[in-house]
DNA sequence: GAATGTGAACGCATTCACAGCT
DNA sequence: AGCTGTGAATGCGTTCACATTC
């Protein structure tokens, strides 16, 4: 059962309830009905209590002696996260990076959608993305659009020097909320929830571990 | 000055020294010689407290009443994080997440360097990355070759059902890091260390904190 | 006066230890 | 007996408050 009102829940946890859910689609795939929290904690890679924790602060999914049903702590997990529903995203930056994300597999059957690509590239705008996606003119976005699409969220995958631009005119046009890939901090107002994921943060991150472990 | 044995570093402070030093660069460049804590925590968006403390697990890099000196800074996070040496890194994966890192311009100026793409693909087999640098067949892939082009660590872009064998053949070839960005968790021995970078993860989260806001 | 550097206090996240079900 | 769920204890990371230096 749901708790009405839960206490601070880590960031962490929510992390981790998004790997939690993608390894139980593996077991399942695998054949499994039920799992235990040792199970699970060995596919994930963190420890057992860890994950009975982040899961109590939602409520009880399990059933002592037993285990979770793969299938419905699946779809307990996907309503923690608001995946129950489906995701309507805008990509800014038809590159190579914008390409990957749109072609990842794995956000089809997590309920996400990509209902506009945009650009300012000419060579690229009017390029096919799926049946039904081809990329557009950014300059030409607006609020007749945007209606049209309804986007819950928009990927920036610009180069870093226009991002902030982009991210400006989004803003005008209502968008609230942005995860920016740019490798730029951007700037937004208070009513805005932006993100940004820092890719070379991970490499620097590798390399000062590396350079620990060999004294390089 | 650099101290010989540190307290224990927290993971958090790491990832944010990558960000002061991107923050740094961008300060130096619009033409500043001095920063306070205080200006650089309000273009990295975290607290000037923070900031200190970060840098004083490591020594003393300011002058009080004054502040730090942005070109010395930088080199010394760089120094910390183990970038002021070259790091070679081998890419498996010639997909488009693969050729967005490879193109990414911030790479060459951190000191990270590309010596080696490979993919098993024979249509991706041979296309040519940078001058003197072309896509090479993954099956081909021996000690020799290894020997000859020294990576530090590789990168995994491949598709996630065939990471693992990829990761156990470059095991064997005597890579001993890795940082993997296909969506899938990879065992590995205790003597190897392998960072996940989960992109979806970043989505979901950014999706919670939407549920929260909206009550979606 | 202005800014850094840091022990101490605080608050948050993880782990422990065990009670509670099946 | 086996596994979940959780208050309490621990450990870790951030913030405070202030001594220190320029």
């Amino acid at each position: 059962m749901y708790k009405g009102k839960y206490p601070k829940i880590p960031e962490a946890t929510i992390k981790r309830l998004s790997i939690y859910l993608r390894c139980l689609k593996k077991l399942e795939e695998e054949g499994n009905i039920v799992v235990s929290s040792q199970n699970l904690a060995d596919t994930c890679c963190v420890n057992s209590t860890q994950i009975r924790k982040d899961l109590s602060y939602f409520g009880e999914f399990g059933t002592r002696g037993v285990g979770y049903n793969i299938k419905t702590l699946q779809e307990d997990i996907k309503k923690i996260l608001g995946l129950d529903t489906t995701w309507n995203m805008i990509l800014v930056g038809f590159g190579n990076l914008g390409k990957a994300l749109l072609h990842y597999k794995g956000f089809h059957e997590s309920g996400y959608k990509w209902v506009g690509v945009f650009d300012n590239d000419k060579d690229l705008i009017g390029q096919k993305v799926f049946d039904n996606l081809y990329v557009e003119d950014f300059k030409k976005l607006d609020n007749k659009k945007i209606k049209e699409i309804n986007p819950d969220f928009a990927v920036i995958t610009t180069p870093p020097d226009v991002a902030q631009d982009v991210v400006n005119k989004l803003i005008l046009l209502g968008i609230k909320y942005f995860l920016n890939f740019a490798p730029t901090k951007i700037k937004v107002p208070d009513n805005i929830l932006l993100k940004n994921v820092f890719i070379i943060a991970e490499f620097d991150n590798l390399v000062y571990n590396i350079s620990k472990i060999e004294n390089k």
